[in-house]
DNA sequence: ATTATCTATAGATCTATAGATAATGC
DNA sequence: ATTATCTATAGATCTATAGATAATGC
């Protein structure tokens, strides 16, 4: 508790301006913007320990290596996400408006995040082995798309592409957030979220369901 | 014409399998493969070069650096879409049709483009000043499907979201295709380009309009 | 004693250039 | 003479470890 000043451990070369902040978040505030701006494998850990404000050395003493920067940072991403799923099931809802309500919660989330977060899903990086818990977390995330595609009634053919198409709709917010830094959140996530539904087969949703749909995150 | 054997030059230090293929054709197709599976950083040049049969510094011969190879690869994938587009202006056709026949082949160029080229444009060395002309060629292409968009009569405040969103649908491809190489990439993009019309907010669209669609394709 | 940092550096690259070399073309 | 390659290497990194150091905590 309100234990600052400077605290424990060897005082910083820079200042010691550590705040409060510990320097675990700083570190991935860092890597959050560095990852995303120029790629992971383009980031250097020196770049990294420069804007949290310490040395290089330093980092390794809170991650013991570089990707574990990246999948803390990638674990913190999908994680609210998956939250949202979450709260949404058991769903006395309509699908529709599940869907809706999950589309979105998530780009919201993607679009609204500091940094782009949504734009470390596009690194080739997360094929790496040591990144597999995080696929799987992101998967379940799709397999929760797919179930609620299935429910609004689509043909069972189309199923596995609708929700394909679902899903990179929603995740393709990383990609127009980085071309155009200045998006209106808000409004693509509504459109997107009406885009969803468009796309899953469902007729042009309403006032009534995206009233129903917003209850529907507000409760948790 | 038919002048292999060896060629002019040394020959390589790796039995010379130079073929018939041009070197530079052999480095831009193993820099297809390194760039999309493992992203631009995380690919080094003596990787490129040992896949392609020569030795690290012989790219220098064809390429000026690094960046250069990238940017050859980039060029190449957005062309055959901006000639697509091109092909379909100076409409005849209904905006449906156009925008479904462009989506459809663009999904199907980079869905069945060897080595899923279309996830460079996920990399964040996009953003390099010198890919500007790429990125040009981008922009054009994105605005040939606002301009398609607009034409199908989307309220005013929603084209710009719309395009966004379409362009990011057909774009998504790559990642889908990265998460699921074995990829039906015809049925992907029939039910793509269905998505497309579905998400500007137009009627589902029959045989007929696919029938017209494809007929625009074929003429050229 | 514990904690969180630092300095210094090993060892492994990586890109690009310099200059030599081994073919064919004339 | 020209072309397309090669070998060798400069110079600049980059990640991670070893071990010292400067705080606080007890």
């Amino acid at each position: 508790m309100g234990k600052n000043v400077t605290g424990v451990g060897r005082p910083r070369a820079s200042g010691a301006a550590a705040s409060s902040r510990s320097a675990r978040e700083a570190v991935l505030e860092a890597a959050g913007e560095l990852f995303t701006g120029a790629g992971y494998a383009a980031t250097t850990t020196r770049a990294i320990a420069e804007r949290a404000g310490l040395r290089q050395a330093s980092l390794y003493y809170h991650f013991p290596s570089k990707e574990d920067i990246l999948a803390a940072l990638l674990a913190a991403t999908v994680r609210p996400s998956l939250d949202v799923a979450g709260g949404l099931s058991g769903g006395e809802a309509p699908a529709a408006a599940r869907l809706w309500a999950l589309a979105y919660a998530d780009i919201r989330l993607l679009g609204g995040a500091r940094h782009n977060l949504g734009a470390l899903y596009l690194l080739p990086e997360i094929a790496s082995p040591n990144l597999a818990p995080f696929r799987a977390e992101r998967a379940q995330l799709k397999s929760v798309y797919r179930d609620l595609v299935a429910e609004t009634g689509a043909p069972a053919e189309s199923i596995g592409v609708r929700a394909n198409l679902v899903f990179g709709l929603v995740e393709s917010v990383a990609i127009i957030r980085r071309d155009d830094p200045v998006l209106d959140v808000e409004a693509h996530a509504v459109e997107g979220a009406d885009g969803v539904l468009r796309l899953a087969g469902l007729p042009e949703p309403g006032a009534a369901l995206r009233t129903t749909a917003r209850a529907l995150l507000t409760r948790s």
